[in-house]
RNA sequence: GGCCAAGUAGCUCAGUUGGUAGAGCAGGGGACUGAAAAUCCCCGUGUCGGUGGUUCGAUUCCGCCCUUGGCCA
C-alpha cells in the first residue's frame, strides 16, 4: 500500500494584515484579537518612535493598554530604525508570542518591512553616517549624476537600476562599496542569507476600490487630528532642539509638513492641505507595494470586512 | 460711473514679435534590500473669459461685452 504523501507544514502560523493608511487596520486587529488566540505586532516605521502618536495615528494609550502592540514606542525620534533592525526585532516577537501558544498578527502598512519580513535581507553593513555625511556633501558640490556615474564604474549592474537623481539608494550602494570591496550587487547576489520567514502566513489586505472614499477618511481624520492637539504635539518635539527635520522620524507625513507650517513656510490651510495630499499619495504608494507583490486576500474595507476577515483567520487557524 | 491691471490645465502662473500652448503643484500609474510615512521614474487637448472684426489663419492685433482685483470719483 502506498504512502499517502502528506506534507504537514510544521511551522507555526503568523497573520499579516496590510493596508494603506486609514484604512482601518488598527480596529480590525483589535476586533480580531477579541475573538482569536492572536498577539498583535505593529508593521509600521513611523509608528516605532515614541512622541510620534497624535499626527501618526498611533492607537490611543486606552487601546494599546486593552490591545499591547509589539514594535510601537521602541525608538526615539532622535534615533535611526531600519527594516533591518524592523525584521530582527519582528523575528524576536514572532517567536517569543509563539513561544506562549498564541499566534501573531502582523498589522501595518510598510511594505518594506512586510517584504523584509517575509523574504530576508542580504547581509549588508548597516548605515555610517560619517559616510553619508561625506557623500552628502560630495552630492552638493557635484550633484548626484555625478556620483551615479561613479556608481557606474564600480556596479554597472546597481547604475542600471538606480536613477542618477535618486540620491538616497545611490548614496547607500557607494557606502556599501566603500565599507565591503564589494559591489552592491554582489551583495545582493550573496542570497538573502536570512531566509524566508519559518512561519506559515496568512496574507490579508485592506484595500479600498473607491480611492474617493479613503480621500475622505484621510481629510476627516486630519482634521480630528488637528482638533486632537496635532500641532501642540509637533511643538513639543521642536523644543527638544535636538531634532531636525532631516531625521527619518520628522519626515514622516504630517510631521514634515507640521514642521513647516510651524517654521512659517505656509499659513495653516496650506499646511491642512499639504498634509492631507502627503498622506493620500502615502496611501497611493502603499497601495502600490500590495498591488505589486504580495499576493494577499484583499478585502474593501468599505463593505465591513470584519466578519469575512474573521472568517478567512478561523479556517487558517483550524477553529 | 471713469481709469488701470488680470482672465490660459483641478490650482498658481509662463508663453505664442499671428501658424490652436507648457512649467510647478494637485491627480493617475510604477519602482523599491539597514532613511521606506523615505527616495525616485513615467503620464499634460485645455471652447487660451464671451462675442464681433482685421487676416489665408486670432489664444495672440482691434472693438464691444462679462468677471475679478486696484486706484479715482
Amino acid at each position: 500500500m502506498p504512502e499517502i504523501p502528506i506534507t504537514i507544514d510544521q511551522r507555526p502560523p503568523a497573520i499579516f494584515l496590510m493596508g494603506p493608511t486609514a484604512s482601518g487596520k488598527t480596529a480590525l486587529a483589535c476586533a480580531l484579537a477579541d475573538r482569536f488566540p492572536v498577539e498583535l505586532v505593529s508593521v509600521d516605521s513611523a509608528l516605532v518612535y515614541r512622541g510620534l502618536d497624535i499626527g501618526a495615528a498611533k492607537p490611543d494609550a486606552a487601546t494599546l493598554q486593552h490591545y499591547p502592540h509589539a514594535l510601537i514606542d521602541i525608538r526615539d525620534p532622535s534615533e535611526p530604525y531600519s527594516a533591518a533592525m524592523f525584521r530582527e526585532d519582528a523575528l524576536r516577537a514572532l517567536h517569543a508570542i509563539t513561544a506562549q501558544g498564541r499566534v501573531p498578527l502582523l498589522v501595518g502598512g510598510t511594505g518594506l518591512y512586510f517584504r523584509a519580513l517575509e523574504r530576508g535581507l542580504a547581509p549588508m553593513p548597516s548605515a555610517q553616517p560619517e559616510i553619508r555625511a561625506r557623500l552628502q556633501a560630495e552630492a552638493e558640490r557635484e550633484g548626484w549624476p555625478a556620483l551615479h556615474a561613479r556608481l557606474a564604474l564600480r556596479d554597472p549592474k546597481a547604475a542600471a537600476r538606480i536613477r542618477p537623481n535618486d540620491a538616497q539608494r545611490i548614496q547607500r550602494a557607494l557606502e556599501a562599496i566603500e565599507l565591503t570591496g564589494q559591489s552592491l550587487t554582489d551583495l545582493h547576489a550573496g542570497a538573502r542569507a536570512s531566509g524566508r520567514i519559518p512561519f506559515r502566513v496568512l496574507k490579508l489586505a485592506l484595500v479600498p476600490a473607491d480611492r474617493a472614499e479613503l480621500r475622505e477618511r484621510i481629510a476627516r481624520r486630519f482634521d480630528a487630528m488637528l482638533d486632537a492637539g496635532f500641532v501642540a504635539e509637533v511643538e513639543r518635539l521642536r523644543a527638544r532642539c535636538d531634532l531636525s527635520p532631516e531625521l527619518p522620524a520628522l519626515r514622516a507625513v504630517g510631521y514634515r509638513q507640521a514642521w513647516q507650517y510651524l517654521d512659517g513656510e505656509c499659513s495653516q490651510a496650506e499646511f491642512r492641505q499639504h498634509a492631507i495630499d502627503a498622506t493620500r499619495q502615502l496611501a497611493k504608494r502603499q497601495m502600490t507595494w500590495l498591488r505589486g507583490e504580495f499576493g494577499a486576500r484583499t478585502f474593501d474595507p468599505e463593505f465591513a470586512p470584519g466578519e469575512a476577515v474573521a472568517a478567512a483567520v478561523a479556517l487558517f487557524l483550524g477553529h
